[in-house]
DNA sequence: GACACTAATGACAGTCACTGACAGTTGACA
DNA sequence: TGTCAACTGTCAGTGACTGTCATTAGTGTC
């Protein structure tokens, strides 16, 4: 009658030690986004990360491997979710549909799973923060690249390619992320902090990824100037 | 009648102090990359590669802001070149074939600067600590991504566009530099560290984008199952 | 050729990210 | 309840990087 925790279907309630270490965790991401929003990423030290959660710097370091993995904790959760989420889409999709849906469709999964740790204000603000310090875009950047490596992998072998032989995976993966980024930053760049502004973004930059590519940007859609019939 | 180094059209030369410091930083960029290539990113100090030039370690850090500085050196000077190659395409070309030229035709330009610095072949092992070590592709990713958007400026302006409201430009160059990334990858995991080996590279990746970007490849060329019919 | 002027350097101290080692504390589980 | 393993704090040490200040060494001038 006491058996809680174990209700079918649902993992069982991890341990206290467990819980704790959970907690303590979550507290390090809330307490060091919150600061680096409001200092800055240089003007937070480590120290105050983890005087403000009140354990010791070694123990940060035991929870994270380095300043920028607290930082990038967030965009770390939105590449897992996408990662699951191209590998759940049908194998005969097309590639590029394939990465485009996996995409927009984990948004709201992804911004729940934010949402629990952090307020996604919050977040937009590190966002930006992120943008502007070279040593956190270079890491942001670089783990990009091993999404996109992972991402290349998946849809190789779905098509049945060798990913070390044949350099389209990689080509169009690296294409596929190159916009997302465009949209990321035109998102931070922006002022609608909303989810659904960025879902909006990306849409639209991937809609542009065809004209982008054409030869003649003059003859086509959304021409500037040369208006004259 | 000694008026030497003033000749006509060559540019004045510079004094013992300039040619001083231009010989220091040569020498720490040659013995940081062979130190480099050598021991590996991590296992290569600042004081070692100093203590190499016999100068202090204060002034290293004056004529580089960091480590990585210096080990991206070389990349930084085709970057340079690339964006010079760039704004020196003709305006009315289309922007992917600018892109294209450019790259391709810089190459021998870059190659001579390279070359005349350090042997080419160590360059190609640097490049590989390059890619094997975190720290280091973080940051030559950050700075592929800046001069993404310096090319991405030339393209908005030459094509009359505004960079901030049209994410063509923006779009086209990360698909671009995508591309280019995973030629210099397959370059650098290659064992062919001639300069036409990856120019041979950037060439077959190119010609792959358009292709890459199909909706199906199981219906375009090169393909490798399927093969009934 | 001696003389100031200034840029380049070295020596030193200090900050901060990060790591290894060891000892103390606290859940887990019999 | 006691034992074991996991978690934590303390401390010392390394390496990248910065500010400061005294010293050295080209440069232009008379």
């Amino acid at each position: 009658m006491k058996t809680v925790g174990t209700a079918v279907g649902a993992p069982p309630r991890p341990g206290l030690r467990e819980r704790k270490k959970q907690r303590t965790r979550d507290a390090l991401v809330r307490a060091a986004l919150e600061l680096i929003a409001a200092r800055g990423y240089d003007g937070t030290t480590v120290d105050d990360i983890a005087a403000a959660v009140d354990v010791s710097q070694r123990t940060f370091f035991r929870y994270f491997a380095s300043k920028e993995e607290v930082a990038l904790f967030v965009p770390h959760l939105a590449e897992l979710r996408v990662a699951e989420a191209v590998r759940a889409r049908p194998r005969d999709e097309a590639p590029l549909e394939t990465l485009r849906r996996a995409v927009l469709d984990s948004w709201d999964a992804i911004n729940e799973a934010v949402g629990e740790l952090v307020p996604l204000e919050l977040h937009m603000r590190v966002y930006r923060v992120i943008e502007s310090t070279p040593a956190l875009l270079a890491a942001h950047l670089r783990r990009a690249a091993e999404l996109e490596e992972e991402l290349a992998g998946i849809i190789a072998e779905r098509e049945g390619l060798d990913v070390d032989t044949d350099p389209r995976p990689r080509i169009l993966v690296a294409a596929f992320g190159g916009v997302i980024r465009v949209a990321e930053r035109r998102w931070s760049a922006g002022d609608d902090p909303s989810t659904e502004a960025l879902r909006e973004l990306m849409r639209t930059c991937l809609d542009h990824v065809g004209p982008a590519l054409a030869t003649n940007w003059r003859t086509t859609a959304s021409l500037k100037r040369h208006n004259e019939t």
